[in-house]
DNA sequence: GGGAATCTAGAACACTCATTACAGATGTCG
DNA sequence: CGACATCTGTAATGAGTGTTCTAGATTCCC
């Protein structure tokens, strides 16, 4: 049984939130298998036992904090698909982007390229969370994309699936570039050169 | 002393060529930290003691892995520069970087990115390691491009560091491309609609 | 207040990690 | 053949892994 679930008997004596979210910035930044539960007990102030209760073993917590860094922090990509225009969707996916990569208080690179590439045998789920995160994020680039379609937007000439793949080439080289160390400035001009290139 | 350098006493029983072969295609696969030293002697066919006396400790061992990966495979980047023109080159890093990384054999993904890019305390080195190589393949691509410059093929409105760094990131992007299963024919309309955004 | 339910703390578990010690095998050189 | 140098195989090392057990603390409901 989870934590803080039961009705009655002994409240839990810590905050739920904050624990994920510590969870959450350590395994961004070491990935799932570079982070220790040892790791975790301290960053997140916690006992084993009580990780334990309240979020299950190491890689349902993991699936917590990745689904957390989604609704928490990866949601520039989300904003984005909100823009009206094709053009301003576009802009802001690069924009967003570079902001979210250079936000400090967190890794400047994408918690998917962090959490698992390469893993031992035993984290390969991780490893296929990741990956199955990032096909759903160009699922919805794509839908947004077959939007412009039929709005006309997009023109005719161009491929629908070629485009996606390569917008979200880009975004995803962003984010080696950032974890390589460029600054700010460098990554607001390789989007702008990106976006020149698109015609925008 | 390192196996194989004694000049008398019980010759080496091995071929260090092909366990370091081995040792590098696993490492690519999984990473540094993914990969055991139990791992290591399974797929090397050669016990701890072999492996410690012809390589040294896992960190160097991953290190002579690397620089055979740099050497043997990804030589696709060191290749394109030889290209006479700039649209030669580039045509061809795009080719060759399409090419190598659907090659059977081997990971669909770029080794500096499943090496460690989320990795514990312990590893730092060994990330440090990684992202020191993108780095320097960014630096050789700049040069290359500083020359395209000089002789005029760049045009002036260009800016090289930006380029560089805009090319880098579209490489960067295909190499995870790959990494989430994208096919051979999709990589190659992603890599020709890159060239065509490029003006080629 | 008494019992049941739940949470907390820390030790303990079985296992894997990278690494090394040791003994035996196999070669070269005199 | 004999002395020496080097390599190989196995077992052991101590530290670290994720996870669970046990005892005690705290709360709710009756």
């Amino acid at each position: 049984m989870k934590t803080g679930e039961g009705k009655t008997g002994r409240p839990i004596n810590f905050d739920k939130d904050a624990a994920l979210e510590a969870a959450m910035l350590l395994f961004w930044e070491r990935g799932y298998e570079g982070t220790s539960m040892a790791d975790l007990t301290q960053a997140m102030g916690l006992n084993p036992s009580s990780i334990y209760a309240a979020f299950g073993d190491k890689h349902a917590l993991f699936q917590l904090a990745v689904k957390r860094y989604m609704e928490k922090r990866a949601i520039y990509a989300g904003k984005a698909l909100e823009e009206p225009t094709l053009e301003k969707f576009i802009r802001a996916l690069f924009a967003n982007t570079v902001a979210f990569l250079t936000t400090p208080g967190h890794p400047p690179t994408c918690m998917t390229l962090t959490g698992a590439v390469g893993c031992s045998r035993d984290a390969t789920p991780a490893r296929d969370l990741m990956t199955e995160i990032r096909k759903q994020n160009q699922v919805a680039l794509r839908e947004r994309l077959l939007k412009a379609r039929k709005s006309g937007e997009l023109p005719k000439g161009i491929n629908v699936d070629d485009y996606t793949r390569y917008l979200s080439t880009i975004i995803a080289g962003l984010s080696i570039q950032a974890a390589n160390g460029s600054t700010k400035a460098e990554l607001k001009r390789t989007a702008e050169m990106a976006l020149q290139h698109l015609g925008y």
